[in-house]
DNA sequence: ACCTGAACACCGTTCAAGT
DNA sequence: ACCTGAACACCGTTCAAGT
């Protein structure tokens, strides 16, 4: 039933994701669905929680590779559920599955030398920006922008918080700051 | 009647930003609003075009006090006005207000030493993190931290950037890479 | 336990009519 | 030029009733 509703999100909108028409996807009355959720608003809570179901779990290799393909995945989401996506930035993410994603980054960084008392601040400032980014490029923002220029704006972006991280290490780091990323094919 | 959506808005949320509810505001019935708008999403994006009108001119002085105090500025105005805000990012900055602010970014950003050729795309990383942070701020990401968090948050964001734009300068930078921000009274 | 039909209040939008 | 009343299709939600 969640699974439906994101489809239709995905197929026609947020707009056309309404009781009546998941219900019809279903193959069931609109009424039926109340047995399943409060009402719409918790439909609409499910669905985005479904999205984090997509982001991978932390892999393994060297911390820039985790970092980077967790970045990757997350922008993935949002082009696959554009009008979804930026209703993440309307809850903590305090779920399960929302907290995993998390300290798995917080273990990236303590590998890259953050200190145990900065991962909790420097992960909100990664993933503000790794959002913001996935944010703008699903909901429209940057509608004008062709796509190679967009995959271009993101390695920047990730290449800055690879930048940012070596600087807040603790640990001395390589000489040079972050390996450049692979372009998807 | 744009303001007087606005207002409704920040009162009782998006959704009670209604047609009825805006004609009610204006002592009038809703069919009368069809002659200043062509429907309800023309409406809305009146709306948050108005949010623009918010951000200052670009002020004097130092670029590094210009783009902290326009940063500054988006947030407080992303705080004032949580439940529209976050539609900004759902249309490209193409309007005459939205041109204003990109290009005193562009301006500050030269004065730093940024090559015009990067320009652009340095901006679109800049005001991308910006606006990730007040978006996630004002739609209820942060919901759980305290004030002071999110200043703390909010200045280290404006550093890493400022470090940025340094690193990406063309011209010898001071020794030190970014002043201090002042912290607001 | 799960689903339905009928009903209610509310919404966006239209159209012909009013001043 | 500007506004209105009446009407329509659609929406979320309830409740009593059905299996």
């Amino acid at each position: 039933m969640l699974a439906a509703g994101l489809a239709i999100a995905d197929e026609k909108g947020l707009d056309a994701v309404t009781m009546g028409a998941v219900a019809a996807r279903l193959g069931v009355t609109p009424m039926a669905l109340y047995r399943h959720v409060a009402n719409k608003a918790d439909l609409m809570d499910g669905i985005v929680e479904l999205l984090l179901t997509e982001f991978p779990p932390p892999p393994a290799g060297p911390w820039t590779d985790r970092l980077s393909g967790l970045a990757d995945a997350i922008r993935a989401s949002a082009r696959r559920h554009p009008s979804v996506f930026p209703l993440l930035l309307q809850r903590p993410a305090t779920t399960p599955r929302a907290r995993q994603a998390r300290h798995g980054v917080y273990a990236a960084l303590e590998e890259a030398g953050i200190d145990t008392a900065r991962l909790a601040q420097t992960e909100r400032l990664i993933s503000t920006a790794v959002l913001g980014f996935a944010v703008s490029e699903a909901a429209g923002r940057f509608r004008s922008h062709s796509r190679r220029q967009l995959d271009d704006d993101f390695a920047r972006l990730l290449e800055l918080l690879g930048r940012f991280i070596e600087s807040e290490s603790t640990r001395p780091g390589t000489d040079r700051p972050v390996p450049a990323r692979p372009s998807s094919p």
